[in-house]
Order: structure tokens, then C-alpha cells, then sequence
DNA sequence: TTGAAAGCGTTACCAT
DNA sequence: ATGGTAACGCTTTCAA
């Protein structure tokens, strides 16, 4: 097989040095205009391939932005993927995914595989991280994007909500229906973090409304979905009936609940309540529509992405941004 | 700000030469087992990090592979990746993602993107492609991979099933239930064509079957989900009583148009069948659950995964490998 | 067991 | 408007 067509190549053939093929092919105007169209010519008759690695080796810069997500089979997750991927599209930037699996573990070794590839800027979901990731990350002069949190102690800019004051909407909401006897239905502790922020947001609001404690309800290790809620409810067994609502982690958990109270003859709302969080298509489609939180999935996405621009544009200003996309409660008939 | 650290640097600090770091880092044996140690350390504490960018472009191998999805935001899809991903983690190759949201000409443009970045292989979901994909790809000698389909003309391996025959499938079951009167729903022509095939499988089966025409509902433009399902029975209005059946696309949408039927009082399957595709989730946990054809999505990825290393290792063989997952019929109870 | 030299393809910088 | 030179960080190859 013979050798790659490089720039030298072209350069060769239409009779020009190297650097007027690389300013041509970029458009530089100050390549005179026949030349440069002589030049994509040629490259194109060569069959001439753009070396975007040579490119990023040069530059030192990748054109990547890293992201890392729990999980990629999370339809939240992959919204604010979209949001993110199709607002960068500008920019010419490319995503580098990783999953996590909900382990900080393997965010730090994803996190080290990342920088590998000297990414522009980082993402990662959630505020939770291990030291050494942490360092990973200030000893580089990288821009780090925290989402769908608002950590307290942020690495640097954020983009999210507070899980706490979101459930604390649901409880309220529960506690004006007369919903006293509350059951939080999610993964164990220790696993998935901003499930474990979401609990902790419910025994709060439901201390501070003077609720009885809350039933914790566990639902295995992250992540919880459909058939983990279904399983809590199988569980718990007569022990349901002592409850007036379970306030799931998620639409997928509570859309399983809900099957199985279904299934064992438990009529929702006027048995027991159920609700969820994220507003998943499940929620609203689920008959009945199943009362949860929006979250705008999508929007953060858009905004990381909105950032990344200021950032790269050095439009960004000096302060880390702090974005609060805030929640909303989304009733539905579970409630 | 200071410079990078760099192989260099650590031969510097350690007193060896570039080279030995080089060595080193790699485990190589030839490397002295002390001074390996001591470089790993040294290493670690100036805070060095592998460039993968210049390794790529000394070797000119970008350890990357390419992947397309119609959508991130599936679950079968992600399914798949994740498969891929896994077993992909012994080689090392990293994961280059887009998606290009069922659109041929989208796909395009991603593909030509994504070449830039010279990925050692391209996996790509589908076996429909423009022509110009089709060049693009034949142009360079990289191995590719389609998935999810198999396709009559493939560009190289294949790790897929057929559509048409898995919806045979749900029409004999169906036919020996005495369900005639099919209803197929999907998203409208040309648009999704996954969901084409396997519309033209639900057809060339009845047919076969001597069943009347299927009556095809339009479920609007890809990707359709849940609201879909339920739009499309919402529009279907008194007309769904002439249907015994309603074979759906995917899982999603049998549930949207399942959660309807039952918001309009229509019992499953006494007053009507439905039926899904993908043995997602929602089907199991669904009350009733929902009939669905199971695929091996994760699995797809594993043995894309494994091919892949195979490839690598110079132990594929000549032929392209054609790899025939299969699917089954899942009986449920809303048929 | 270790090292020196060269080069992968591009572009920043300075000259002309 | 165009070109020459050097360099990005690593690894292949050969030599010691």
C-alpha cells in the first residue's frame, strides 16, 4: 500500500510550498483565490484526507470535549447528551463520552483516560468525586462543567439544580394532599449520589413539615429502574399499606411501583400515591400520569454548551458561572 | 501558567533518557524493574499524564473507533454501546459516538466527520447509507461494521438480525390467537428504516398468512415513542374496532398505544391485541405486560466488541463475517 | 538494559 | 501573496 497524501503532496503537484496548501485549505484570503481553488482541487484529485490528528498535535488543541454520564441508557442523561451535542455543533467541538456506572471509581479512570486525549474542557455529571480525580483535574488549567447538581464545593463552573429542593416540592405537594406516612423508594446508599441527595432531601422536608419519619425503602444498587420499583413494592408487601405515598428516585422506579401496586390490587391515588422524578415520557403517557418533577434535561445540555462557547471565545469572564436551572413539580393522577 | 509535563521531564527527574520513560510507562520488560518502578512514581508526582495525541500521530493509529446511532436517547441503542464499550475495554480503543437521528443525509455528515479523526474502524447502525457514505467509506481501507440489520448489500461485517423475519414472528402468533385484522404502527415512510423493514416484514407476512391487508397508522416522523403510540390510537378513534391487533414498532410505542386502549376503555387483549418490538423494559414491567420480540441488543455490542479484536489481532480471516444474531418471539399478556 | 536520531503531518512565526 | 524553519510529544529503529 502505498504512502498517505499529505499537504506535501498537494503542494508538490500544484507547485506551492506546504504552508500555502495548509492556509488554502483553510480559507485563508490571503492565498490568492485561483491558487487556492488550483489547491482543492488537487487535494481533491489526490484524494487528500484532512489529518485532524497531525492538526490537534500541532495545535495542541484536541477539538474534544469530554463528558462523563452514570449512565448512557438513562433518557435523561442522553437528553442533556443531545442538548449538549447539537448545541456544540457550532463550534466544531467533539464530545468524547464515558460512562461511569454510577462509581466514582470508574469516574477516575475514565476521568485519566479522558485527559489522555487532552480535551478542551470536561464535563461530569454530578458533584461527587474522588480526591484523586479532583486533583487529576486542577492540575490541569482545564475548564470543568459540573451538572445536574449544584455541588457545594464546585470544581469550577456548574450547570444544574438542587436534587434537595426538588424533592422537597414533592413533599409539600404530598403533605397538602394529606400524604403523611411517606416511603422514599431508591437505589442503596453510597451508590448513586444524587439518588442519595434526593433522599436526603425528602427526610428533610419531611422533618421540616413535621411528617413522621420516612420509610427508606431500598431498591438494590444503582441504577434503579422500572423493574427494581416493581421489586420494592413485591417486597414490601402488606407493609404497603402503612404507607401513603412512595416517593420514587425516578420515573422508570416509579412507573414499576406503580405497575406492581397495579398488580396487587392497590388502587393509585386513592390506596396509595406514587411519584416519581425527571419527567420521563413514561410519566405522562402512563395511565394514569404519573405526579414527578421536571427537570430540563435537555436545557442543560443546551446551557453547557451555551458556556462552552463563552469559554472558548474567552467570553466567559474570569468567575466560575454557577446555572441553576431550577425544577418544577409536574402533578399528575398518581397523587 | 507552566509547560506540560512531559516524557522528558520525567527522564530528566529520573535521570534516563526519554526513551527508558517510554519503555516504562509501557511495562516493558526490558526496562529495568527497579527503574520502571521509580519511574512510575516520579512520574505520578510531577503530575504526568500520557499524551494520547502524539502517540496517535507517531503511530498514526488513532485508537479510535467510530460509532453511529440513529438516536443515544433508546435504550436498545445504548444497550448496544454499552455491550461495545465493555468489551471493548481490554483493547483499549476508545469510543467515538454520533448520532444521527435517522436521517441517511445525516449520517453522512457525521461519517465524514468522524473520518477526520482517522478511527481504525466504523461501526454503524443500519445497512441504509447514501452513496456518498458508501465512497466515503470504500475509500478508505478501514473496516466496517453495520449493525442492527442485514443488510442485502453489506459494506463489510455484519453483526444484525432481520427485521421482516422477527415480525413474522409476532404475525404467526398473532394469526394462531385468530387475530386477522392487523394495525400497523409506525413512523411514516422513509424516515425511520428499521421501522420500514419491519413494517414490510408485518405485510409480506400476512400476506403469506392469507390475512386481510394490514392497515398501516401513521405514527408521525422518527424516532417514535410513547406519545406517538398514543396519538396514533387517539387519532384511530372508533375506527381501532375494526382491528384485532395492533402490531407496533418498538416497545415504547405499544405502550403508548396500550396506556390509550385503556384510557378509551378498551380492554387488552380481550377487546384488542398489542404488540411491541425490542423487549424493552417497559414491556415486562407493564401491567399487562406487552408481547414483544427480544433482541439481543447488548449482545450485538459484545459481539461487535469481539470482532473488533479479532480484527485487530489480524484474526478475522479474509471474508467479512456475517453475524446473525436472531430474535424471539416474547409472549406477553397483551396478546 | 539503555540511548540517540529521526520523523509522523501540521501550523506558528518570521522573512521576503 | 508566499515560503523556510522549527516544533508539538511520542515511538521506531538502530546502535552500544
Amino acid at each position: 500500500m502505498s504512502h498517505r497524501v499529505t499537504m506535501r503532496d498537494v503542494a508538490r503537484a500544484v507547485g506551492v510550498s506546504p504552508m500555502t496548501v495548509s492556509r488554502a485549505l483553510r480559507d485563508d484570503e490571503t492565498v490568492n483565490a485561483k491558487t487556492r481553488h488550483k489547491i482543492r482541487q488537487v487535494a481533491n484529485d489526490l484524494g487528500y484526507v484532512y489529518d485532524t490528528t497531525a492538526q490537534a498535535f500541532r495545535t495542541q488543541k484536541s477539538g474534544f470535549v469530554a463528558v462523563t454520564l452514570p449512565s448512557i441508557n438513562n433518557a435523561n442523561f442522553a437528553e442533556t447528551f443531545r442538548g449538549l451535542s447539537e448545541g456544540l455543533g457550532q463550534s466544531g467541538m467533539q464530545l468524547l463520552l464515558g460512562s461511569t456506572n454510577y462509581q466514582v471509581d470508574k469516574e477516575e479512570e475514565l476521568v485519566r483516560q479522558l485527559l489522555t486525549r487532552n480535551p478542551e474542557a470536561i464535563v461530569l455529571t454530578g458533584g461527587h468525586h474522588t480526591d484523586e480525580t479532583r486533583a487529576l483535574l486542577s492540575a490541569r488549567n482545564l475548564p470543568v462543567i459540573e451538572i445536574w447538581d449544584l455541588p457545594a464545593a464546585p470544581l469550577g463552573h456548574v450547570v444544574g439544580f438542587s436534587n434537595a429542593s426538588a424533592m422537597a416540592k414533592v413533599v409539600t405537594h404530598l403533605a397538602e394532599k394529606g400524604r403523611y406516612r411517606l416511603g422514599f423508594v431508591g437505589a442503596s446508599e453510597n451508590t448513586d449520589l444524587r439518588g442519595a441527595s434526593r433522599r436526603a432531601g425528602v427526610i428533610a422536608a419531611a422533618a421540616e413539615l413535621g411528617l413522621p419519619d420516612v420509610t427508606i425503602i431500598d431498591a438494590g444498587s444503582a441504577p434503579v429502574s422500572m423493574r427494581h420499583g416493581a421489586q420494592a413494592v413485591s417486597d414490601l408487601g402488606d407493609a404497603v399499606s402503612e404507607l401513603d405515598a412512595l416517593v420514587c428516585v425516578s420515573d422508570p422506579v416509579a412507573f414499576g411501583a406503580l405497575s406492581e401496586c397495579r398488580r396487587r390490587g392497590l388502587k393509585v391515588p386513592s390506596d396509595i400515591a406514587v411519584t416519581g422524578f425527571g419527567n420521563f415520557e413514561v410519566a405522562s403517557v402512563s395511565d394514569p400520569r404519573i405526579t414527578t418533577v421536571g427537570v430540563t434535561a435537555r436545557e442543560i445540555g443546551m446551557q453547557v454548551a451555551a458556556l462552552l462557547d463563552d469559554l472558548f471565545a474567552g467570553e466567559a469572564g474570569d468567575l466560575p458561572r454557577i446555572v441553576d436551572v431550577g425544577s418544577r413539580l409536574v402533578p399528575g393522577e398518581t397523587s
